[in-house]
RNA sequence: GGGCGCGUAGCUCAGCGGGAGAGCACUCGCUUCACACGCGAGGGGUCGCUGGUUCGAUCCCAGCCGCGCCCACCA
């Protein structure tokens, strides 16, 4: 055995024969518990980055402590098709073969982003594999199979029939590049530095003039009103009145709206319904016409006269120009702000007015919001409810339609009439005039209107399968805070719509992983990190370990440290195991009669104790610290040094081997692979470490007591170097435990202050009447306890 | 502007009402026969600042400063 533990191969080896001897399967069991968790999807065009290596860690280690435990575990595995991001991907590599999408038309396209993502796509489960990942591989799905579609269309169609789903003419974000629609939650706030121009608007009577700051002046064009607030001293007599739009001459209203921020630039807004979500707003209550002057491709339409076919800039600059020549252009000024921009591409969205399909929000969030109020789902941490019902309450009417070509289209048909026919599958009909003639629509959903079915449709609903029956609802969930709103929020109001019960129990909110500089880790950036790369050096095992270390704050900063420690572990294990095997092979077993053996059977029973608390509480960081503790100072350093001079014996060794066995035990769930590959070297092992049964409880109390006294004896005894007196069993594991230093180092006045100084501490807490009366009894109660053990420690050093 | 969170040893972070900690890095000593990816010993911190509550505050409260993320219709 190689002295230096080395995961590369042995991981790939474990990992390949887990899944072939199909222990990470799962099929639906009437005599067990089941455990589900399904994996978030990612996008199939993507490449795991840290943050799915750490949902993978975290979520990962739970599923492997529940089937050590005899449930039933499924981890779902799976990718989505990712609308946008997938059509964009493809768009680029057609680029570079010269083509396009518009080149190749819709029918070609999509055929050609199936045959790309044959070729490059899918490589998502190779990295889930390759992080260990105990997924039931068998059950890949992909969001655009034929039963997801399926799914998806059915759930369309069931939303419809509730009278939830509608078409209507609002203002949408509409991407230019993408030509698409997209929900406010697609979108990012960008600051750019822009023009703020202020523009006189000059009255009808001829009485004067307003003056009006916007950014973009060639929506000039399209205003229909100017609006002021209703409290504004300086407009209040002209509310009612009628001013002359620039440029375009014509007379529009000035009109009164709280909406109106008295601040901001000269206090008058141009409203101009067709382009600004605010204006569009205002105008609808105000019953104003919705002028559009900016087409789907970012130009200048037809509405705007003799600017047609200029870019925004030119028209812009034709209108300043006018402005400028009748005195009407007031000043110019630098303005920097935040402007919304495609996620996927940062073009700078247009806000227009358009036909699009909605989804009615006010009704289906109820259940979903009861449901979280009542902590049917629980969100750990806890303080992420209130986010999760308050961007429930204030969720909008959803725009689920897009006008990529990626994605599943809409089961709507409409006849020559204009009448629209849902249906799940192509009708031979208009369900309406029983017109033959049908014409689908041809926008594709929202894909997050898919990915909100992943609990159930993966398991085969529509259908009512054994799948579905045995592992709906599942149990947990994990995400990062920004997911909350797109997908958890909606798996669970479609998990109450169809079934009346959550999709799953609890959900993590795990910490953003951060570059090391702190900024956010991103391709663009030049801050992303392979976890392959990490892997490869490393081992998945240290990877795992590190990124539940650093799994604790909200956000965190990346560190390879964590993760060296990790790997520190892992060979440390390995070395404790070649200590034990070298000395001789004996079956293991647990006959302790040594007090250092009884006292590390006590010590893991308490880690276990203490482990199972943190993962049940989701603490993963401190549960991996506590192992990490237990196996280098507990285990190795006390109890291996102690054992050692004894190792010739065979019941020591049996007994050492079967501390080694429990010890891989708790720290499978995190190190799944170094542990299995030392287990199996341990004699006579009938099963796999991953299915092995978690420890039981062992009641080893008493045993506990006396060698922590002794082990605390034995420490002072290494500072000071003073023999310490103690009696019976404390004294033989000091005489075995200890190697007296032989250079005379050591200060016993020192050791009798420091005792001293806490003994002085403690009497005199004691003493304050006010704490012994205000103070919780447990504190008082803990004071005097360490009172007691100062006092026998001051005995102790003579 | 609103919400969440963070500022503790050189670094990454625990601790969150009565002794200031871990890992890494650093210093010193150990080629001890499991492991130098090791063992032992050690140095290093006015716990962001200012007030308040308390017998007592890194820990609770308020304000301020700095930082991160999310959200928001100041055109």
């Amino acid at each position: 055995m190689d002295p230096l533990y080395r995961p590369q191969g042995v991981e790939e080896r474990w990992q390949q024969t887990w899944e072939a001897e199909g222990l990470y399967e799962a099929d639906p069991d009437p005599n067990r518990e089941s455990w589900v968790y399904a994996f978030p999807p990612p996008n199939v065009t993507g490449n795991l980055h840290l943050g799915h290596a750490l949902q993978i860690s975290l979520g990962d280690a739970l599923a492997r402590w529940k089937r050590m435990q005899g449930l039933n575990v499924l981890v779902q595995a799976g990718y989505d098709h990712a609308g946008i991001s997938t059509q964009n991907a493809v768009e680029t590599f057609l680029e570079s073969e010269g083509s396009s999408r518009q080149e190749l038309g819709r029918e070609a396209f999509v055929a050609r982003v199936w045959e790309w993502l044959h070729e490059y796509g899918g490589n998502i489960v190779h990295q889930f594999r390759r992080m260990g990942a105990s997924m039931d591989y068998r059950r890949i799905r992909f969001t655009m199979d034929d039963d997801y579609v399926r799914a998806v269309m059915r759930w369309f169609v069931h939303l419809y029939e509730r009278g939830w789903i509608y078409r209507a003419n609002r203002i949408i974000n509409w991407c230019p590049h993408h030509e698409t629609s997209l929900s406010d939650l697609e979108l990012e706030d960008v600051d750019v530095d822009d023009t703020l121009t202020t523009i006189r608007y000059p009255l009808a009577d001829g009485s004067g003039h307003v003056a009006i700051a916007t950014v973009r002046p060639a929506t000039i064009l399209a205003d229909v009103a100017v609006a002021v607030h209703p409290d504004d001293e300086r407009y209040r007599d002209l509310v009612g009145k009628e001013v002359i739009v620039p440029f375009v001459e014509r007379r529009v209203p000035v009109i009164a709206d709280e909406r109106v921020e008295l601040e901001f630039g000269t206090g008058a807004l141009k409203v101009t319904p067709g382009h600004d979500p605010l204006d569009f707003a205002i105008g609808r209550d105000h019953g104003l016409p919705e002028l559009t002057v900016i087409g789907p491709d970012g130009l200048m339409n037809d509405a705007a006269g003799e600017l047609t076919g200029l870019t925004q800039d030119e028209a812009a600059q034709r209108i300043l120009d006018w402005a400028r020549g009748r005195d009407l252009l007031e000043k110019r000024e630098h303005y920097r702000h935040s402007v919304p921009t495609c996620e996927r591409c940062h073009s700078r969205i247009e806000p227009l007015v358009s036909l699009q399909w909605w989804c009615r929000m006010d009704e289906i969030k109820q259940p979903a919001i009861a449901a979280l109020e009542e902590r049917r789902v629980v969100f750990h941490p806890e303080s992420q409810h209130r986010f999760a019902v308050s961007s429930l309450e204030d969720a909008p009417d959803w725009n689920i339609s897009r006008q990529i070509w990626w994605g599943h289209q809409l089961p709507v048909w409409y006849c020559p009439d204009g009448h629209v026919t849902v249906a799940e599958t192509e009708p031979a009909a208009c369900a309406e005039c029983g017109s033959a003639e049908l014409r689908r629509e041809t926008d594709v959903l929202d894909t997050w209107f898919s990915s909100e079915l992943w609990p159930f449709a993966t398991l085969g609903w529509p259908d009512e399968t054994p799948d579905l029956a045995a592992f709906y609802p599942g149990d947990l969930q994990t995400t990062a805070r920004e997911i909350i709103r797109l997908w958890e929020n909606r798996m669970i109001f479609a998990g109450l719509e169809l079934f009346g019960e959550v999709p799953f129990r609890d959900v993590i909110i795990h910490s953003t992983v951060l570059a090391p500089d702190g900024r956010r880790m991103s391709k663009s950036l030049g801050t992303g990190i392979d976890p392959l790369d990490l892997i490869g050096v490393q081992g998945a095992d240290a990877l795992r370990y590190g990124l539940l270390k650093m799994s604790s704050t909200q956000d965190v900063r990346f560190n390879t440290q964590q993760i060296e420690e990790g790997r520190k572990l892992a060979n440390k294990l390995w070395n404790a195991s070649r200590l034990l095997l070298m000395a001789g092979a004996v079956e293991p077993e647990a006959r302790p009669s040594s007090l250092e053996e009884h006292w590390i059977l006590a010590r893991i029973d308490a880690t276990r104790a203490e482990l199972e608390d943190d993962f049940a509480r989701f603490d993963f960081a401190h549960g991996v610290e506590r192992l990490y503790h237990l196996t280098f100072d507990d285990f190795c350093d006390w109890y291996l040094e102690s054992i050692k001079p004894g190792l010739a014996e065979e019941d020591v060794r049996a007994t050492a081997l079967a501390a080694l066995e429990l010890l891989l035990k708790l720290l499978h769930p995190v190190m799944p692979h170094v542990t299995e590959e030392i287990w199996t070297n341990l004699p006579a092992r009938a099963t796999r470490l991953i299915v092995a049964p978690w420890p039981q409880p062992q009641a080893r109390e008493g045993d506990f007591a006396a060698i922590e006294s002794a082990q605390t004896a034995a420490r002072i005894y290494r500072r000071s170097g003073v023999r310490i007196k103690l009696e019976g069993d404390s004294a033989r594991i000091f005489e075995a435990v200890v190697r007296p230093t032989d250079d005379g180092r050591g200060d016993l006045d020192a050791e009798r202050a420091r005792v001293q100084k806490e003994v002085e501490r403690a009497e005199r807490m004691l003493a304050n009447e006010k704490f012994v009366a205000n103070a919780a009894p447990e504190a008082v109660a803990a004071e005097r306890e360490k009172l007691a053990q100062y006092l026998a420690e001051r005995d102790a050093l003579g």
